[in-house]
Order: structure tokens, then sequence, then C-alpha cells
DNA sequence: ACCATAAACATAACAAGACATATAACTTGC
DNA sequence: GCAAGTTATATGTCTTGTTATGTTTATGGT
């Protein structure tokens, strides 16, 4: 019997496991309903209560204070509506806007839910959250507020990190950085030479591409190659990121960025070429996924003196999607 | 600008909130998958990542697996297996079985969602956790094991009340108990006593109902009838509950069960007389939905010399559903 | 005054879950 | 050894949410 993955990789999940708890729970109350003559859904009962508690409210007013949708709100009034138990009129002076209101059937519906739904409901969701109630209410309220002061897209990419195209401008700072990092710690090949004084007629003409990335403030601090090595295949290489910067995950940043790109060009294989030496890359690549191949060494390993690693990314014919 | 009904009621619509919040979270991830050219659903990974570590598993043991449906899981296979990230085959002896497994395609999607995707969304769940991630996580654990032990449903009726219908045996407990709160506030009028003695003839052959409560252990506790006074129309009255049983919220059950009784006959009217001298009950009524109303204080009032309350519940021409 | 743009709502397509029920493969009891 | 029940999966329909896009009504600039 295998455990539930959505527990092991809690933050990952957690969207997943929330769905999941709340379907259950939604379920449970919807049977409720039933048992007593209500055809209310379970979701119908916030409309509702927001109609109750404010008064008559627009299509676009409920949509606001519910927090969900537009659509969600016209279709569930419509749905209301149809069982009498909202009235839709253009009340507003502007006659886009549509005004909800309760009917006095709704409002006796609601009277019902209240004496026998909604107490058993609260009774329920009090004795299942037990001592925790007051706490847990008061978290979820506070990841609504964080969420909605700060969306969760806002919060993926490392702050202050921003990727960058190629451009002539930029051309003398792919090699600097590049000399940085292999002066220090090998020596210069001619192969090396050639690409770094020739970016654009040895790279970009050759049907590669190369990226930058910035960091806020600091200006242009690492920058990576994609190499055309062949039709759907690249190698990446020329990654580095200057010295000064290290530490704020530009790196991680950029070679992320590298594999979306090649997936998005529709590619077959991707592999690098790199030297144990620089563990701290190699650890970098494997961590996103990379993963090391004799074939890759086999078939590319002789092109620089100072390769001792080979990896390929799993790639596979996939998400070959038109490039952006 | 009306508030967050949602907040305002937190445990009652907990199940919304949540899957509110839920919804947006798996929008956001989404995105950011669609971004990298995946066009792996949120919602899949989960299938994905039990496959992966788990090997291949089976329709059936996915679903356990995962806390879900057979049907959800099986169409989720189904279009997995058509966007060719996993293999569905008989494998097993039995051939009802069907096992489903990554392909190579799969394997390399998940290996490069591992790496863009994965960390990035725990990353942005555990900011937006800020400092509660290890205790919030701990008590959805915590509320998903009280809900596999004791589903919500089981959390709603009152522990130990049951509603018993009405019968010749049962008949001398109608009389006894109601006898019991007659007695000691008011005196018995020949009105009651004929009812009380007679209750088979009086209400149930007259199209009325009688119900009883039991609690465990104790037995029949209280009583109560709906006098059918007119087409849709019934009288709430000779409602009692044992001096002995007070405090166990049956009389709050069993009138809970009769308005929800009346709406399953599909009645237009429910009212009650009573007296403000019963000042317990009558704040029930308030509790429940009933409300003072001088229409029926006109037209019923004069029936019972006691009567200076006259209650009606707001049943509008409603949720008219087949008696069960 | 009129046309372009914006705002409010409607509609369509889709996602991901639920339950109910159908179908096919196995098991069991007589 | 076969009818009857059980079990594993498939399918239909509903719920409740989402985007994306279409319509209609206002508004504002030339």
């Amino acid at each position: 019997m295998s455990g539930d993955i959505l527990k092991e990789r809690p933050a990952l999940f957690l969207a997943s496991r929330l769905k999941r708890l709340a379907e259950r729970m939604q379920g449970d109350v919807a049977a409720l309903g039933g048992a007593v003559g209500l055809e209310i859904q379970p979701a119908q009962y916030s409309l509702l209560a927001t109609l109750e508690a404010y008064g008559p409210q627009t299509i676009g007013e409920l949509s606001q204070a519910m927090g969900l949708s537009q659509p969600a709100i016209t279709r569930n009034a419509a749905k209301l509506a149809q069982m009498g138990l909202v009235a839709i009129d253009r009340l507003h002076k502007d006659q886009r806007h549509k005004t909800v209101s309760l009917t006095a059937r709704g409002e006796a519906d609601m009277a019902c839910s209240k004496a026998l739904v909604w107490p058993q409901v609260e009774a329920a969701v009090r004795d299942l959250l037990a001592g925790m109630e007051t706490q847990f209410l008061a978290q979820i309220d506070a990841i609504e507020t964080a969420l909605a002061q700060k969306p969760l897209h806002q919060r993926f990419a490392p702050a202050g990190l921003r990727l960058l195209p190629f451009s002539d401008e930029r051309a003398a700072l792919f090699g600097a950085i590049n000399r940085e990092w292999i002066e220090t710690m090998y020596r210069l090949e001619p192969a090396d030479l050639d690409v770094l004084d020739h970016p654009r007629a040895r790279i970009i003409e050759k049907g590669g591409e190369i990226w930058f990335v910035e960091a806020q403030g600091l200006g242009v601090v690492g920058t990576c190659a994609l190499l055309k090595t062949g039709e759907g295949q690249y190698e990446l290489g020329k990654m580095g990121v200057l010295e000064a910067a290290r530490g704020r995950k530009a790196g991680e940043f950029l070679l992320r960025e590298m594999i979306a790109r090649v997936r998005a060009l529709g590619a077959r294989r991707l592999y690098l070429l790199s030297n144990s030496k620089s563990a701290a890359a190699v650890h970098l690549y494997e961590k996103l996924g990379f993963r090391h191949d004799e074939g890759i060494m086999r078939e590319f390993g002789a092109r620089y003196e100072r390769c001792n690693v080979a990896m390929l990314f799993p790639l596979s014919a996939t998400g070959a999607k038109a490039a952006a």
C-alpha cells in the first residue's frame, strides 16, 4: 500500500490537497441540504448569503465581494434565478449593470437553511477542526491576504533577476564574463578565444542563442550560450556568473531559463561538457536534471581539452511548441 | 465595498474558501508550466508523481493512493495516455485490472518538471506560507486524518439522538411526555385531553404526524406533532422533552427534523401557537427561524386559552419534493 | 456628432472533481 | 458447470471553478 504522494511533497501539492479536502466537505454539505429538501447547492450559499447580508448587488459587485470570476457569478445567478430564489433586473441608471436580489422565496429558503443546515455544518466543521479552529482559520485568512497582496506567480522567479537577449552591445560582456571563470580555473583554449571574441558569428549566426541575466542594481552578472550542433540538438556552454554576484541563484535562474528555452525550440537533445573541477556547476546541472552520459562523452568529449564530464538533459521528443 | 462573506462565517464557508484558494494556486502553477512549454496540468502532477515514486499501478491502486474517485483516475490516465506520457496495459493476471506506467517521454517530462517547475512552486508556496509552513501543513494533515476517520456527515447529527415514527405502542408516551410540561406550567384544557388520549384518531387519521426522539440509553425522551389544519398547512404543537433529558439538544434536534419533514410534505404554511411563559421554547423557535406573526395570532390564536404567542415559519411554496 | 475605447455582462470551451450506473472479467455456491 | 454475485474499469451527467472572447451600453476626444 503506497503512501499518499500529496503528503510527501506537501508544499508542492498543497493546492491539490486543499481541493481534495474542499471537495469532500462540499459533498457532505450537499447531502445534508438534500436531506432537508433544499435544492440549494453548497456553493450557492455564499452568493445568497452575500445578498442577504449586504442587500442587492450587481454581478460585478458580487464577483468582487466573493472573490470569484465574473462568469462564475453570472452563471450561478442565472441558475438561482431559474430556481426562483433571486431576481435579476436592470435597476441601475447605467443599463449595463444587472442587479441581483433575493426574492421572497429566496429569503424563505435562506431562513430555512440558516435554521436547518448552517448550524449543523458549523458544528460539524468545529468538531472536525477540534482544538485548532481559531488558529487554522486565522492561517487561512493570512494566506488569502498574502496571496492577494502578492500572487503566487510573482513569488516564482527569484526576486530581482531578469533574462536579457543577445545584442551586439552586450557581445563584449559575453567574452568578459566567461574569461573570468575560465582563466581562474583552467586556461583559455584557442577554440574558446575564437568563440568569445566573435559570439555573433560563431554562435548566433550558426543558429545558436546567447542570453544574459541581469541582477537588479548590479547590471548584467551572468551569461550562457546554446550552441546549435545539429538539427534539434544544442550544446549548453559558456555559462558563467560573475564572482561578485554569486549566491543570488543567478546561475540556477539562467540554467532553468535555458532549459525552458531549448524546450520551446522543440529540440530533441540538450547536452553539456564540463570538468569535475567546477564542482558547484556540475552540482547545479545535476540538481536541475542533467544526467551524466557516456554516449555524450564519446560523441563530443574530444572537443575540449578540459572536458571530463558530459551530461545530457532528458528531453525526449516532447513539448515542441512554437518558439516564442 | 462589502466585505467577504466567506470570512464572516468561517466555519460555514470553509470548504468554499479552500476551493477558492486551491483554484487560484493551481491556476498560477499551470501558467508556470505553460511558460516552460510543458502541457501537463497541475492536477496531473500528482498522478505522474505517484507513478514515478511507487512504480506502475492499476487504476484502483492509484485511486486509493491519491484519495480520488476511480472515475477521476480513469479519465486523467486516459488523457495522459493520449498525451503519450503514460501507457495503460493489461499486465495483471486478472484481466480486469489495467496498469498505468510512465513512458520514456513521461519520465522525461517529469525530469523537466522536477527541474523547472517543482522547485519554483515549492519555493513560492514556502514564501506564501512564510513562518507558518510547518504548522499549517501539520494542521492540513490532521484535518485529513480526522476526516478519514469520521466523515463530516457523521458529525452533523447530534450524537446519540434518533427520530422515531408514531406507532400505537408509543401512543401512551405521547400523552405522558406532553402532560409533564403542560401540567407544570399551565393546566390541561379539555381540547388537550382529547388529543393526548387519542393521538391516532385526532392527529394521524386527520393527515397529521407524530414523531419521537430517542436518546441513546434513555429511550424516548421527546415528542412533537404536526397537525394538518388545511391543504398544505400544518400546525406544530404538542412538542415536549422530558425534564430528565433536557440539555442534550433533543428539542432542537426534533424541531429541526419537523421543519425538514414539513418541507418534504410540500407544505405552504407551518405555524405554531405558544405562550411567553415557555421562554426557552419560544427562544428555540426563534433560533430556528420561526417569526412572530400577527396574522397567525388573529387566525388561530383563539384555539387555546393559554395562547399569547403565534409564530410562522417562512416556508414559501418551495422545495416541494415527494414525501419520503 | 461620431467613432474609438472601455466597461459590464454573456457565452463558449475546458478542467477536475463528484456520483450513478453500465459493462466486462472473475469468483462462488449449489 | 453454470447462474448469480462481486469487482475493476468505463461512461454519462452534474457541479463549480477557470480563460478567452463576444455583445451591448457608456464615455470621451476630435
